[in-house]
DNA sequence: AGCACGCCGACT
DNA sequence: GTCGGCGTGCTC
């Protein structure tokens, strides 16, 4: 006998679509959940069921029916399905642009000949085994931190505020260890800032519970590896993922705890595609699935400190450093050389990177810019070196012997004279690391001076070797970006000096100042661990500005309460919700006009609550030969801006050649 | 997003 | 006369 025809609910990978019904052909059964290909127009793509039902108020002639159904697993499960759809209409896009791309290409592809092998390989995956690593004794705070989470019931935020060396990553492994141990099915998320730092994080929590699968996710995995460790999680046979932003969108059977490690990193915003936060988007997750989530850091995000003052997120405050005898660093402030200096290197740094180096200990230099040099410049007639593609200048590197854009990569050979008037002097104008190495080796000759910084050290394995240098005692004067501040303790630095701040202070982003705070927490914290007080010397003409005296006490407290006074005052984020509206076209004019007509059509629908500002090009106003303006919205209450978001979205028309895309809660504003 | 359809400029 | 440029619109 004939069963009832049926029609499957099934979202795809495409701009502006709702879920699109299909027929399932007799025989076909099917859940929510599955994954399954069906014609779309021309072509066949994958798209998940969600959702079957008796009757369609699609035209038989439109129908057309599922081809093939993924049955290689489980179905997605429910809670998945409701994370992707809350991304989906929070980040205003379609369901199926925040789902379907978030599955690995092997799980949404129809099988092949291998798909069998595959997964039984896949499936044989096991714990590491052996004995498990060392338990250390927590200290009182740790211990109460662990208490107040696991006597908590159902979702609870936490902010784990406590600086580097206080022990954070021991609570996280206390807290998993009893998670794991609790429910024989629960599993843990735990995100991490950086590609670099997974391996390391993930070794140590698969040496804590060797009898437990534990996988790792990010982006540097090839699509099979990231398969693998995708099904794990999904069927329930992994208890612990470690892994980058794009972890978050991770299928699990049971989520039981959701910890983001150094919150505050903005690694966690996703800069293309889907622009989620992997950080708010575990907040939310936690919540959906009952759950405590841990949001660890030295240096809470604003927004974060915002919800602790505000009493929506619970704070444990980790005071003490884990080893007993690390003491604070000595903060000095020191007038910078003044401008037009031939070095930005001071006679104070110099002579307290001599006595500290006489003493036998190591000095930490850091600068935030690499190269030898911001840009070229002729000094008769004002050229300045510029990427073809890009409107910037291109980074003077010596050793390359090359004019590199940081932000394309486009590159050209040095020019032998100045391009537009001859003059053979042309000049190296601004100061890198490279630079600063080349300086210090003549400052200090008999010092071995190594520099550490995303040229210097391009892989992996040249940045173990680099630090391993450090470590052995091999090197005198590190020299460094941001790449030494994050992850790796120099035991015997016991001098960092931090030569221009003032880049960063000068900047005119929101965000420059607490980014700037943390950043310089970090590096002083890369001082005086071995014992010994260490000593952070930093270049300065903004001494009386209250950020460094909250540095000189390490005081993030207070930095942060006035920072969010600040705020309010100005009633600047968090105090309100922001979106940007991005255009891109071949000239600015397209872009600006594109955002020019988009304003006409907001201001028709705009309550009176959402503001909408004028577009402007962007801070980087040619990318890649593609010239980018923005616009600004901004709403008190964040429903008030979703639902015009939402409307907003569907009245843009396209316009050729303009392409756009929307941010909600961008980071730069 | 793809992909087809369609309407105008320039080549065999 | 058709080859291909991309602007426009549709996909259950
Ligand atoms: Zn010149
Ligand atoms: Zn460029």
């Amino acid at each position: 006998m004939a069963e009832a025809e049926q029609f499957a609910a099934v979202i795809v990978d495409a701009p502006g679509l709702g879920a699109l019904d299909y027929r399932v052909p007799e025989g076909m059964l099917l859940a929510p959940g599955d994954r399954v290909i069906v014609p779309l127009g021309t072509r066949k793509v994958p798209g998940i069921v969600t959702g079957l039902s008796p009757v369609t108020e699609v035209p038989a002639k439109k129908l057309r029916r599922v081809a093939a159904v993924l049955s290689d697993t489980i179905p997605l499960h429910a809670e998945w399905l409701a994370l992707t759809r809350f991304a989906a209409l929070y980040y205003q896009r379609g369901w199926g642009e925040s789902a379907v791309p978030a599955l690995p290409l092997f799980m949404r592809r129809a099988p092949g000949v291998r798909h069998e092998s595959w997964l039984k390989k896949a499936r044989a995956i096991g714990p590491a085994g052996g004995e498990p690593g060392p338990r250390p004794q927590l200290n009182d705070e740790q211990a109460e931190a662990c208490r107040q989470v696991l006597a908590s019931g159902g979702y609870v935020p936490w902010v784990l505020f406590g600086v580097t060396g206080s022990g954070k990553t021991e609570v996280y492994l206390h807290l998993i260890e009893e998670t794991l141990v609790r429910d024989p099915e629960a599993q843990v998320l735990l995100m991490v800032p950086e590609i670099n730092l997974t391996p390391q994080l993930e070794a140590r929590v698969r040496a804590r519970f060797p009898d437990e699968l534990v996988v790792a996710m990010h982006s540097d995995f090839p699509d099979g590896e990231r398969a693998r460790s995708w099904l794990a999680v999904h069927e329930g046979r992994a208890r612990v993922l470690v892994g980058t932003r794009m972890s978050i969108f991770a299928s699990f059977r049971k989520l039981a705890l959701v910890i983001v490690d150094e919150e505050h990193d903005t690694s966690f915003k996703a800069g293309d595609g889907l622009r989620f936060s992997g950080r708010d988007l575990a907040v939310w997750r936690a919540w959906k699935n009952r759950c405590p989530v841990i949001l660890g850091s030295a240096t809470p995000s604003i927004e974060t400190w915002a919800k602790v003052r505000k009493g929506d997120y619970k704070l444990l405050t980790l005071t003490k450093r884990a080893s007993a005898e690390a003491t604070l660093p000595a903060i000095r402030l020191v007038n910078p050389n003044r401008k037009g200096a031939r070095t930005l290197l001071t006679p104070d740094a110099a002579a307290a990177m001599e006595a500290t180096l006489k003493a036998g200990r190591q000095v930490l230099v850091f600068l935030n810019r690499r190269g030898y040099a911001p840009v070229l410049s002729c000094p008769s007639c004002g050229w300045v070196s510029t990427c073809r593609r890009c409107s910037t200048f291109t980074v003077f590197h010596k050793g390359a012997k090359r004019l590199v854009c940081h932000h394309c990569g486009w590159q050209t050979g040095i020019p032998p004279a100045c391009p537009k008037c001859g003059d053979p002097d042309i000049l190296p104008k601004g100061t890198g690391t490279e630079r600063i190495e080349e300086e210090l080796a003549v400052r200090f000759p008999d010092r071995r001076v190594l520099r550490i910084d995303r040229d210097s050290v391009s892989t992996r394995h040249e940045a173990e070797e680099a630090f391993r240098r450090v470590h052995a005692g091999e090197v005198d004067i590190l020299v460094g970006t941001q790449m030494v501040a994050k992850g790796h303790d120099f035991a015997n630095v016991g001098l960092v000096v931090v030569l221009n701040p003032d880049a960063q202070m000068l900047s005119p982003a929101t965000r420059a100042r607490e980014q700037l705070f943390a950043t310089l927490m970090q590096v002083a914290g890369r001082a005086g661990r071995a014992g010994a007080q260490g000593e952070v010397l930093i270049q300065t003409r903004f001494q009386d500005d209250p950020l460094f005296a909250a540095l000189a006490r390490q005081d993030y407290v207070a930095f942060a309460d006035a920072v969010l006074e600040d705020r309010r005052a100005n009633m600047a984020v968090p105090y309100v919700h922001q979106a940007m509206l991005y255009a891109e076209a071949k000239s600015l004019a397209e872009a600006e006009f594109f955002l020019t007509e988009a304003v006409e059509i907001g201001m028709r629908e705009a309550p009176p609550e959402v503001r909408i500002y004028d577009p402007v090009p962007m801070p980087l106003m040619r990318l890649m030969n593609v010239e980018r303006a923005q616009l600004l919205v901004e709403a008190d209450e964040r429903p008030a801006l979703q639902a015009f978001l939402a409307r907003w979205r569907q009245s843009l028309r396209a316009r050729a050649g303009v392409e756009w895309t929307m941010e909600v809660d961008p980071l730069e504003a």
